[in-house]
RNA sequence: GCCCGGGUGGUGGAAUCGGUAGACACGCAAGACUUAAAAUCUUGUGUCCAUUAGGACGUGCGGGUUCAAGUCCCGCCCCGGGUACCA
């Protein structure tokens, strides 16, 4: 019989759906292992061969970690919210929920093909009501609390307004927005709305004026890691900064435990440096500098402490408060104009221009608090009003950008580090700053002869000590921005009295989003929930317009989908104590700085507010690689409509043109479904590759190169196609020997016939010509030899997910007990237990031929046994002048002496050793003996 | 600029702890079977020299450590990713 893939494929595919293979329970008795994959976003493109890679990584490893035993919980689920829905929505009117459902129908269906073990019974859906409910709960929660610094953890908000009411503001040590100051008597005189006010200050989820990234095109604000050089991520629009009242969530607060936590994570170094470096940690001195003839305290952060003796002027950004305060009245009118000048360049300009140096004296002068001396305060857009303090001291000697600045407005550098190696020199002289941290302090009193570490911790004492600053640590992680004005997303639940922000009762969750008649902002700019009929509460006022960013969604559903069906909670507590935390994550590197800080996030809050067990989400994470596209060409004669097969093109003009890689197979066109692809090709002529006798009329060679997969390269492949083809099965194990899972690479299809023969030749050691050939005979030594080496193999692969090289071992295992003419179940039952994690259709129709009646899947991994590897002898490689130049068979437990005997009196040997001196013989017991000559 | 990855045959890749470089597969070539094709099977296939035997060279480039380097160290080049006035 056959390999009939397709009729096997499908018939354990109906098996698994009507046995409910994939199902999983909390079972105490077993122990849990929690596989995810990063679940999709469900595009109207459908899935493409590169989406799959992923999840067959993880999907064999659920079955490996089932067969060995573990309950395993390997959920899949739709990242349903987006923008492109809802632009496809704007364009269209159809509802974005009509195509985002359509769409997963789809993805879905593709998914099913590929023969997944998910229990789907527990899917989840961001879009779904009784799913986004726990998203506006959670919400509400970070509403309802402040983050300590004491206890480092979320505090209910309650715990805080006591403190208000006994204590006032005094003796606090928690996260805000900015230090208020206020007693208890204070706070008890004012109003409901000023305590409301007030409360935003510190609120985990606060509404506040913030400068936020605003991008007119898409009609909403985005988040820091949703804007890339100026553009939206998504879509390539302009984004431009300005102040508006947006919700945020204060991830800032949890900068140090988001940090701390990457030491405790199983992940790449490359990811984590990723993250290490989006939260930015940078450790410093706060100081302040007094201000000539004015009541203004400059506060300033710096890393360079050390470098305070060469501050010759400060530098406000031009959105700084200060700017108001310090701008006398002779220089009003130039500093009123460079702000203009300022405003008017976009975020982007700011960037692109970054050598453009841009500046103005405000009048003031501020006093050096070490030194004394009266230096010059400018404003300049290089400074960020964003980090720090919106203010620095400039070191123009000794930091690149002051230099330019202090170049550009010629004022005064002073030299104070001598970096190692040099001499003292004239900074008129100087081409750049000297940034180094290695050298020695000159013209800086009390630091003079320290080298630079010494000076900067010097300086912290004596800066702490005479009360001008502190030590400080600061983080480039900014708030993320919470709101958006769209309409395909979560609702608040939130409405307004008074203009402040006030939670729904639980018992109003969820708030469903509601109709509107068109998914554009209203006429007078609100956003589209503005269009909504009676989007109020129940009391009359009005409820919150913005809808909820994507990450919303995505930061808790691993939680969910350990308890999907829970109408109490996000995660009953039975299901969380059991399955704790992702074992396993797999998912592309492009998350780093967006869902996966955020997620971590709101895991540690969850973690803090004692809803869940862990303090950290994802144990292990691993990132796949990119699948890039390969695309094809043919070459057309230019002028005509005849084409020039790839190895005879540089005869002739030509123009190369994509085709789609759908029609070529091995590189080679399929002519007549090129004619039919478009009109314009139906009359095409070909010029073909020449054949070996040197006449024409040989194949038609497509050329390639490596590109992004998409439509307009025609090298998108759908892995339908390619199931269709030659099976899951198939598919599965290809994806898996293109190469390393975390190594990008493009798809080729050229070589899926060598695994696709793999399979049909496993199947023929069970099916011969003349139906089923196994045999209860027991096995030879060298057939258990083959056998364990593999089990060794693909156990020791398997578990550092080298799934690449496991295919390599298959093949070999197949090829060689093949060569041994082996049909004994003995040998082939363990092997299908081996396959069914890659190739799971094949591996149950074996494991059934093998006299079984249930899953495979629920069958036992083989165990090693090295006894079967035992060998006698030892194929020693013999080298000379390390250079290997003949093999010799050796017996395991040879003395080093008799080894040496025996390889320097080998005949091969003579020849490397005549007419010269042995000067040295290494012999490595059971590797390799090396003969040094000369 | 800074911080991470990576560079091995015509192609994808293997070499897990410094110990036989190129496993496995594609492609290509030759052959068997076949009316023919497909499928299948056999053999060969890093480059260069040599009829063979065999030899020289060879893991981006240059140097070093070592009996032995794709693997370790120093310097450089190229490709991919992250980040960018972060004080």
């Amino acid at each position: 019989m056959e390999y009939n893939f397709k009729e096997l494929e499908q018939k354990w595919q109906k098996y698994w759906s009507d046995n409910e293979t994939y199902k999983v329970e909390i079972d105490q008795n077993r122990p849990k292992f929690y596989v995810l994959d990063m679940f999709p976003y469900p595009s109207g493109a459908g899935l493409h061969v590169g989406h799959p890679l992923g999840y067959i990584a993880s999907d064999i490893y659920s079955r490996y970690k089932r067969l060995n035993g573990f309950n395993v919980l390997h959920p899949m689920g739709y990242d349903a919210y987006g923008l492109p829905a809802e632009q496809y929505a704007i364009q269209t009117g159809q509802h974005p929920e009509t195509t985002t459902e359509k769409n997963i129908a789809r993805y879905r269906e593709q998914l099913d093909k590929i023969g997944f073990c998910y229990d789907w019974d527990r899917e989840v859906k961001t879009c779904d009501p009784d799913y986004y409910h726990w998203t506006q709960w959670a919400f509400k929660q970070m509403f309802n609390h402040y983050y300590c610094n004491e206890a480092d953890a979320a505090k209910p908000i309650e715990e805080l307004v006591t403190k208000f009411e006994t204590n006032g503001s005094a003796d606090l040590n928690i996260v805000c927005s900015e230090q208020l100051e206020f007693t208890a008597q204070e706070w008890k005189a004012k109003t409901e709305k000023e305590q409301q006010e007030i409360l935003l200050n510190y609120r985990i989820a606060y509404l506040a004026d913030t400068m936020v990234n605003w991008c007119p095109e898409l009609g909403t604000v985005l988040a820091n890691d949703e804007v890339k050089e100026g553009l939206s991520v998504r879509g390539g629009h302009p984004v431009e900064q300005k102040v508006m009242r947006q919700w945020s969530l204060r991830v800032s607060a949890y900068a140090k435990r988001l940090l701390d936590g990457l030491e405790h994570v199983d992940w790449s170094d490359s990811l984590k440096e990723i993250q290490r470096n989006w939260i930015g940690r940078s450790e410093g001195a706060a100081m302040t500098f007094a201000v000539k003839d004015s009541d203004v305290k400059m506060e300033i952060f710096t890393t360079r402490a050390d470098t305070v003796f060469g501050v010759t002027f400060m530098v406000l950004a031009p959105e700084s408060e200060l700017v108001a305060q310090l701008t006398t009245s002779e220089q009003k009118e130039a500093v009123e104009t460079y702000l203009q000048e300022t405003k008017k360049r976009t975020e982007r300009e700011r960037q692109a221009e970054v050598d453009k140096v841009t500046g103005v004296f405000t009048g003031s002068y501020a006093i050096n608090p070490c030194s004394g001396e009266q230096i010059p305060v400018w404003i300049g857009d290089y400074v960020l009003a964003g980090y720090g303090t919106g203010a620095v001291m400039a070191v123009p000697g000794h930091d690149s950008r002051d230099f330019k600045f202090a170049r550009h407005f010629n004022l005064p550098i002073i030299q104070v580090v001598v970096p190692e190696g040099e001499e003292v020199s004239d900074p008129s002289t100087w081409e750049d700053s000297k940034d180094s941290k290695a050298g020695t302090m000159i013209n800086s009193d009390f630091l003079n002869g320290l080298s630079v570490p010494d000076a900067i911790a010097k300086t912290k004492v004596f800066i702490k000590d005479n009360g001008i600053g502190d030590v400080q640590i600061n983080y480039r992680l900014r708030d993320a921005i919470f709101s958006r004005q769209r309409y395909w997303g979560e609702p608040f639940p939130v409405y307004y009295k008074d203009d402040m922000p006030y939670m729904l009762d639980d018992s109003k969750l969820p708030l469903t989003l509601p109709e509107v008649d068109k998914y554009l902002p209203t006429e007078n700019g609100e956003p589209p929930l503005g269009r909504a009929k009676n989007w109020k509460t129940d009391e009359g006022f009005p409820l919150e317009l913005n809808t909820m960013p994507g990450f919303a969604g995505s930061s808790a559903y691993y939680l969910r989908y350990m308890d999907p069906k829970n109408d109490k909670a996000l995660v009953g507590k039975e299901a969380n104590e059991y399955w704790q935390d992702v074992d396993l994550y797999i998912g592309g590197t492009e998350h780093a700085t967006g869902h996966l800080i955020y997620s971590r996030f709101w895991n540690k809050f969850l973690y803090d507010i004692g809803e869940v067990v862990k303090d950290e989400p994802y144990k292990k994470l691993i990132n796949q690689g990119m699948i890039q596209g390969r695309s094809n060409f043919v070459y057309r004669i230019k002028g005509t409509n005849t084409f020039v097969s790839y190895g005879l093109r540089e005869e002739h003009d030509v123009t190369p043109i994509h085709v789609d890689v759908n029609i070529v197979r091995n590189d080679e066109l399929d002519i007549e479904a090129f004619k039919k692809w478009s009109p314009d090709y139906a009359s095409a002529e070909f010029i073909l590759e020449k054949l070996s006798d040197g006449k024409a009329g040989g194949k038609y060679i497509c050329g390639w190169a490596v590109e992004k997969m998409s439509k307009s390269m025609y090298n998108v492949v759908n892995p339908d196609v390619i199931v269709e083809q030659y099976g899951a099965d198939t598919l599965r194990f290809y994806e898996m020997f293109l190469g390393p899972l975390e190594q990008s690479k493009p798809w080729d299809t050229n070589g899926i016939d060598g695994v696709h023969k793999f399979l049909r030749k496993t199947w023929r050691m069970f099916y011969g010509d003349n139906g089923l050939t196994l045999s209860d005979e027991k096995a030879t030594p060298e057939e258990l030899k083959v056998l364990h080496k593999t089990i060794k193999k693909i156990t020791d692969d398997v578990e550092r997910f080298s799934f690449n090289t496991c295919v390599s071992a298959f093949m070999i295992c197949v090829n060689e007990l093949v060569d041994l003419k082996c049909n004994k179940k003995e040998v082939l039952e363990p092997l299908a237990v081996l396959l069914a994690p890659f190739a799971p259709h094949i591996a149950e129709e074996l494991w059934q031929l093998l006299g079984h009646e249930t899953s495979v899947c629920d069958a036992q991994w083989p165990e090693f046994n090295a006894e079967f590897l035992v060998e006698s002898t030892y194929k020693y490689p013999v080298s000379f002048n390390g250079k290997m130049r003949f093999t010799l068979d050796l017996p395991v437990d040879m003395s080093k002496d008799d080894i040496e005997k025996a390889a320097l009196s080998h005949t091969m040997a003579q020849k490397w050793i005549d007419g010269k001196t042995i000067r040295k013989v290494i012999i490595v017991p059971n590797k390799i003996i090396n003969i040094v000559v000369g």
